[in-house]
DNA sequence: GAATGTTACTATCAAAACAGTATTAAGTCA
DNA sequence: TGACTTAATACTGTTTTGATAGTAACATTC
């Protein structure tokens, strides 16, 4: 796939999945939020080849989704941050996994609110009128 | 990518992910969302070898986003359509545009409320508490 | 100080997935 | 009859991916 191909180029969907297309990299999101930080242990928690992962976490870097940071200097050792921008990804994380929850069958765990101990049910909303989302009419528009 | 490699089996990102884990089918899903049906509207406004849109289209029928429905029997025409499941996944196609939008640079469109004519800013919330999600402390816990 | 372990990679190569073009099957239309 | 439409499939390279092994730079243990 290249982006060449995409008649409509500002479309949202798909400047997103330019960076985030792929399953490696939304599981590395996944594993990053749940707060993994370095090569070894995403290799090892998601079975990823390490050419694979090399690839992806430059490529989420490149992004701007995540951040390399050196935590020591002698022995030389690097670890991936999640930036502003890799965080404000959690919610599309939730909407998958909740989409999961309700259209992919049995055995998938649920998020838990910490507080209260309920399960959480995410959904999506328009902040503006509040409604959720796909329950009104809508349509794209030009950008700002 | 395949599926072995999860060592968290449960988990609702990864299982998403097995139905909808490529670019591709994001896109096919969200020009169906759009009202397209047919193959060949589906391979002029992707630009995708029609090899891949046949195995893409399928997959997501596979999965249950998609049904095959024939529109004509003479000659034989069908078409895909969304199904409950498929129309399920118009949030997370709205929260990644939403990301992107946030996160990706200039020139995105915008999605717009028809009736009020304002722009449509998605969001994630609890619906239990109403908390937007990533504000409180959560977890996983066990399949119900 | 030698052997072993840790971390973050890179190199190599076979296998799988993908892209592009041409072609097909089953019809319609003029 | 020949041209056209739709929904694919066949064939042919190219690219990406996956599996395994190896490396560089140190730390740790005996």
């Amino acid at each position: 796939m290249d982006e060449k191909n995409n008649v409509m180029p500002g479309c949202p969907v798909a400047r997103g999945l330019e960076s985030v297309g792929d399953a490696w990299s939304i599981l590395i999101l996944r594993d990053a939020h749940a707060g993994l930080t370095r090569f070894d242990q995403f290799r090892k928690n998601l079975g990823i080849a390490p050419t694979m992962l090399t690839k992806r976490l430059g490529a989420l870097t490149e992004a701007g989704l995540l951040e390399k940071r050196t935590y020591s200097e002698r022995p030389p050792r690097e670890e991936y941050l999640l930036t502003e921008a890799g965080r404000d990804f959690l919610p599309v994380l939730l909407m998958i996994g909740a989409w999961a929850q309700r259209n992919c069958g049995e055995n998938i765990a649920l998020y838990i609110d910490d507080a209260t101990g309920l399960e959480i049910e995410p959904i999506g909303v328009d902040a503006v009128t509040g409604a959720k989302l796909g329950s009104r009419p809508m349509r794209m528009g030009p950008p700002r």
